[in-house]
RNA sequence: GGUGGGGUGGCCGAGUGGCUAAUGGCAGCAGACUGUAAAUCUGCCGGGCUCUGCCCUACGUAGGUUCGAAUCCUACCCCCACCA
């Protein structure tokens, strides 16, 4: 269980197989994002046709509501969500950034007050392993501090340090949890932009390993592109190869590509299902908002190239109108194409990785896609 | 026929002498979104230009008062309610 093995690979670009209790991952995989234990909008039949390995949850939406107890009496996430495959829930760390504001960070832990009832909640190391327990993902997150971009060397070192000593915690805590073939944990590299802070951080957490996955997370909260690829660059050579790599919270269709190039083989990203909701559509053309009014008569697919359920059956003008008419199923629509077009993504990098034509394919892709300048 | 109310930008609807090219809302147009406080948010939205400004045209129609009118006066047209 928990076995990670490298396939193949192509520069820094990885290919391999995760097996977890629920079952298998081949990398380089995005991994569609189900906050509340549901892939916003979608059903699972859905998610699942769209070629979803592994989906995420998360700890703090679901210990506010319904409530982990709740979860584990219905038998854990994956039968409360009817969801069979693997499953990973996200810490709530990403909650200590994105909640800023509504929130204290202090080192025992982060007391939130709640967005649903403005109520005091305290999640801490232990706590979030606790939930995440209850819940039952196969593959646990530890409790990290997240800082935003702009931080200054004090301020990013500040939350590195922290995320190393939570996840000392973190791990001893799961150790008196979790059973060994039931669910592992997984730690987060921190430290910001700085090179510096990034080395001592994945030392600290490789002092605190061994681990059977390693993420990357403090990355996409602001910074440009070119700064995520300068720290992923940094990263690669440093990371254990023998473990997947997750880069957290990222992305877009470039950003798959240009993390794969740079060794990461496992993703997950809330703008596949947001921008879909939003009208707003991943092409191999570069990107469409699906309300233009140029696409009015139009009859065409959202992508030509696309295989999913929205492209294989719908044509622009109807998901325009289902847009402007504000109905529901033009939401959804489009965040099916949206995940399945990063999915099939992940499944053309790991075919061209094991071809040994990843270089080639990824450069051609990305030209085309830039191309009409994002439209 | 009488009395009262009303006619404002694509629609609804504020404004009742200068700060009004005219508040709001809707519709429309464009953009943003990266481990989900988001089916959300932002900008534009009479026309033209040599475009941090200038010039046209606009508040039912036609006149008038005034330095100045969507706002006041007169006539007419149309709509609504009630009365005959």
């Amino acid at each position: 269980m928990f076995e990670f093995k490298l396939e193949g690979t192509n520069g820094l670009a990885r290919a391999g197989t995760l097996t977890l209790p629920h079952g298998v991952v081949r990398t380089p995989a995005f991994m569609p994002v189900g906050t509340h234990g549901t892939v916003r909008g979608l059903h699972p039949a859905e998610v699942e046709r769209a070629g979803a390995q592994i989906v995420l949850g998360n700890t703090y939406h679901l210990h506010l509501r319904p409530g982990e107890e709740v979860v584990r009496a219905l038998g854990g996430l994956h039968q409360f969500s009817t969801w069979p495959g693997p499953m990973l829930t996200d810490s709530g760390g990403f909650q200590v950034f994105s909640l800023e504001g509504l929130r204290t960070v202090e080192e025992e832990g982060v007391e939130f007050q709640s967005h649903i009832d403005g109520g005091l909640r305290t999640i801490t190391p232990e706590s979030s392993m606790e939930i995440q327990w209850a819940l039952g993902a196969d593959i646990a997150m530890a409790f990290d501090h997240v800082v935003p971009a702009k931080s200054d060397f004090a301020h990013a070192e500040e939350g590195m340090e922290r995320t190393l000593r939570w996840l000392s915690r973190c791990r001893a805590r799961h150790a008196q949890l979790a059973g060994e073939a039931e669910q592992t944990l997984w730690p987060i590299i921190q430290g910001g932009t700085h090179a510096d802070l990034r080395m001592r951080s994945l030392e600290g957490t490789l002092a605190r390993g061994p681990w059977t996955g390693i993420a990357v997370g403090g990355l996409s909260v602001g910074e440009p592109k070119p700064v995520m690829h300068r720290v992923l660059e940094e990263l690669a050579p440093v990371l254990p190869s023998a473990v997947p790599r997750y880069l957290m919270g990222v992305g877009f269709p470039d950003d798959l590509l240009e993390g794969i190039a740079r060794g990461v083989d496992l993703f997950d990203c809330v703008a596949a299902t947001r921008n879909g909701r939003h009208g707003s559509a991943w092409t191999s053309q570069g990107k469409v908002n699906i309300r233009s009014a140029g696409l009015r008569l139009s009859d065409q697919p959202l992508d030509p190239a696309c295989d999913c359920e929205t492209c294989i059956r719908f044509s622009r003008g109807y998901l325009r109108h289902l847009f402007m008419a504000e109905e529901m199923l033009g939401l959804r629509l489009v965040s099916i194409h949206n995940i399945r077009f990063l999915i099939r993504l992940g499944e053309q990098a790991r075919e061209t990785i094991l071809k040994g034509t990843f270089d080639r394919w990824s450069r051609d892709w990305l030209e085309r896609y830039h191309r009409r300048g994002d439209l």
